[in-house]
DNA sequence: ACGAGGTCCTGCGAGC
DNA sequence: TGCTCGCAGGACCTCG
């Protein structure tokens, strides 16, 4: 599932495809992922458009058109994207959201299995609104421990809902939330208001840390997750807890444990590296 | 301010 | 074999 790491990733991909090219003949086959525009109107926008280039933004890849608007696609669960080289077979296009030729036998395709993912397209004023709205960005140079600590410790939520919340931080999801929580061995459950300046430190450390390295392998795909250029991540083989309920702990070797407590979101910990250290 | 639960959406695996 | 059911879950919503 995108999370920061799988996006950068599709980012990273896409990039040198798309930057400078042209949408012609964009098709929308299923419009309930448009949020705030219509399939008529957002098809005049991308006609003919000229991608200014592509970037990333927590979860969302951002691609600024000529126009000055923003098309911005977030992949969600099973959202992916990429180029092409050749016509789409059957099976590539069983899913395709959104396509566009982009000459030189090269088309951009948006797919969505569950179609959980959604598109705008944001002028300036709603673009400067939208990103507003997300938490500062973890892998920033001026992100330091005490961004983290201000933007987490003013709820007594549990700490793992507060970091997946992407109003105090972009980009982390439930995979990097369960690991980053486990490489501070902090307990997902506390509080978040109750985190001393020193666990928060260690938070901080462990969420740079593991976004940085799933970047450098380009991402974990446990199950749908594709880079932008189709192929899977390598971040799976990495995971000390995620995915890992009941094997034991690469560090004690207790056997781990799934909850759905928080959020009803699976959460994997060790409770003796992760639970009484207070 | 917080938790609980519903909503979106489809594929997949378990259970009968 | 073929059906139903619950689950996967990010972001958003309402309700109490």
């Amino acid at each position: 599932m995108p999370e920061l790491p799988e996006v950068e990733t599709i980012v990273r991909d896409l990039a040198p495809h798309l930057t400078g090219r042209t949408f012609h003949h964009p098709q929308l086959h299923k419009a309930d992922v448009l949020r705030g525009i219509t399939a008529r109107r957002l098809l005049r926008a991308l006609r003919g458009a000229r991608i200014a280039d592509v970037s990333r933004r927590a979860k969302h890849v951002v691609m600024r058109l000529a126009s000055g608007s923003r098309l911005v696609i977030q992949p969600r669960m099973t959202g992916s994207l990429r180029v092409h080289d050749a016509p789409l077979d059957r099976a590539e296009r069983r899913y395709a959201v959104l396509e566009a030729d982009l000459g030189r036998g090269e088309r951009f395709v948006y797919r969505d299995v569950r179609r959980l993912g959604t598109i705008h397209l944001l002028d300036e004023a709603a673009w400067s609104s939208y990103t507003a709205r997300i938490g500062p960005e973890p892998l920033a140079d001026d992100f330091d421990a005490a961004t983290l600590a201000a933007r987490l410790s003013d709820t007594r939520q549990a700490i793992k809902k507060a970091l997946m919340d992407q109003r105090k931080l972009a980009g982390v999801g439930n995979i990097y939330a369960n690991e980053a929580l486990f490489r501070a061995r902090l307990d997902p459950s506390r509080p978040a208001h109750r985190l001393t300046r020193r666990e928060l430190g260690r938070l901080h450390t462990a969420v740079r840390t593991v976004l940085a390295e799933a970047v450098t392998a380009r991402g974990t795909t446990v199950r749908d997750y594709r880079t932008g250029t189709g192929g899977p991540g390598a971040f799976q083989v990495a995971l000390d807890v995620y995915g890992r309920g009941g094997e034991p702990c690469r560090r004690c070797g207790t056997r781990l444990t799934t909850t759905h407590a928080i959020d009803a979101r699976a959460t994997t910990f060790c409770w003796r590296c992760q639970g009484a250290c207070a």
